[in-house]
DNA sequence: TCTGGGGTCCTTCCGCAG
DNA sequence: TCTGCTGCGGAAGGACCC
């Protein structure tokens, strides 16, 4: 998919298509997600502080992410896939894989376009969003193949000219390398895939390490046998936070840390998992991180046992100067736990933390609670006004623009945050639809009231 | 005004066991 | 009994991806 989040927020506010939209995280420490591609003009990209990105395009929109609402447009777009080929191997919500041949596509060059063409009008029609497809031999390949057609575009790569075609690429085009090994590359004067297939084999090893060079090698060849995998195991779960204010107080950090432990859990056990080895992790003022881990004698998915790790794993770190970010993983993962270790967690009387506590404000020196209340971006419906999203909020009030991804770009409002009128909304479909959709794929997002 | 969150995989080091 | 080798699990850190 096409700058996904971003595009998203276009599709369901008319007011922002054709504008500079940044989502990401609006906080002091933010980063940005995703920016639509008239803010890429600007120089906006992923990963970018967001205070440099609100430098870059001061007049851009800046909205918090939903990932409630992409994880179900994902879906939609995860069953078209899979209609298509029961090998789909998503990499993330707005990616995947999917090996034509196992779906019975015939092996020739328009037997596959005309899949990919069809693949997108789909997605188009269903979601009303554009997504590229990259049509080659092995993932490798389509992946490249599909950045190079970005946005909204096909590209095939024909079986035969695979390494004339990646020859001049930067090595930084090739998945695996980031800034850390093409700077390496770069020193060992390697800049192109065709000088990395000159080095040879024993150089890149030498240069990267066994597996790295070796992987890059065989690419660098266009040589990529890996196979389409539709089941994923997960390996492990953690929960992180980054503090708007750096962390000094020591009680505070370890209460944080129970914080943690038990979201970690609550997300393990949603997934029905257990696990043997705790983490703890923790980025000190100066950015600099630290993990300490524990790996218990069997599996737990317990959160006093959970916490009781993270605490001890706590106790050997130095937090003086204070702590920016916390976290807590659980790896090592079973699909069972042992019930023998809840003996591990002293002082009894534990109480049941997974699956209460709603997702509260984190504790951190929290912002202006109007903005907890009226994330920038996020859908509300005014008793008088009809749906509408929140624009901004701030000093008591809260601005909203009233419109629905069907309507005509829609009218500013402002009301008190506390306007009995006012309240939170579910999204909104993007496409609206006949009554008679489905063809297999669920809409998904099936949180909060109205969908049960 | 520095630099999110949730993952995966690899490397190195260390201690232990055979 | 001592030493060297090898394999393995655990711990820690780093790079990368979206």
């Amino acid at each position: 998919m096409d700058a996904f989040f971003a595009s998203v927020e276009q599709a369901s506010k008319p007011s922002l298509r054709g504008k500079a939209v940044v989502v990401g995280g609006l906080g002091p420490r933010g980063v940005v997600a995703t920016a639509s591609y008239e803010a890429r003009v600007f120089g906006v990209h992923s990963a970018m502080p967001m205070a440099q990105a609100r430098r870059l395009a001061p007049n851009a929109a800046y909205l918090v992410p939903r990932f409630a609402l992409y994880r179900s447009i994902s879906e939609q777009v995860m069953g078209l896939l899979r209609a298509v080929s029961p090998l789909v191997e998503p990499l993330s919500l707005d990616e995947a894989f999917v090996d034509l041949e196992a779906g019975g596509t015939a092996w020739d060059e328009r037997s596959a376009r005309l899949a990919g063409s069809k693949l997108r009008a789909d997605i188009r029609a269903v979601t009303g969003l554009t997504g590229s497809v990259g049509l080659a031999a092995s993932k490798m390949l389509a992946k490249i193949a599909s950045e190079q057609a970005k946005p909204d575009g096909l590209v095939l790569i024909e079986p035969g000219t695979e390494r004339a075609l990646l020859g001049p690429l930067s090595v930084r085009t090739l998945p695996g390398v980031g800034p850390a090994t093409g700077d390496h590359l770069r020193r060992a004067g390697i800049h192109t895939v065709g000088e990395l297939a000159e080095a040879g084999e024993d150089e890149l090893v030498r240069l990267l390490g066994r597996a790295h060079g070796h992987a890059l090698f065989a690419m660098a060849l266009a040589r990529d046998e890996r196979p389409v995998v539709a089941e994923r195991e997960t390996k492990s779960v953690s929960v992180e936070d980054t503090y708007d204010v750096d962390i000094h107080d020591r009680g505070r950090v370890g209460a944080e840390v129970q914080r943690l432990a038990d979201r970690c859990v609550r997300r393990l056990r949603g997934a029905g998992l257990s696990g043997r080895t705790i983490v703890l992790k923790v980025r000190r003022y100066d950015f600099s991180t630290l993990t300490r881990s524990e790996t218990l004698r069997g599996p737990t998915d317990d959160p006093a046992v959970v916490r009781e790790a993270a605490a001890r794993l706590l106790d050997s770190v130095d937090t003086t100067g204070g702590v920016r970010l916390l976290g807590v993983g659980v790896s090592g993962l079973a699909d069972y736990t042992q019930e023998d270790l809840f003996a591990q967690a002293a002082g009894g009387g534990v109480r049941e933390a997974a699956g209460e506590e709603p997702e509260a404000v984190p504790a951190a020196e929290s912002p202006a609670p109007a903005e907890r209340r009226w994330p920038a971006g996020h859908d509300v419906r005014h008793a008088l006004h009809g749906h509408g999203w929140v624009q901004g909020s701030g000093l008591g009030r809260v601005t909203v623009r009233f419109e629905t991804p069907d309507s005509e770009p829609g009218r500013v409002k402002t009301f008190r945050v506390d306007d009995p009128a006012l309240e939170p909304a579910e999204p909104l479909p993007l496409v609206s639809r006949g009554p008679g959709e489905s063809e297999g794929v669920r809409a998904g997002g099936g949180r909060g009231p109205g969908s049960g």
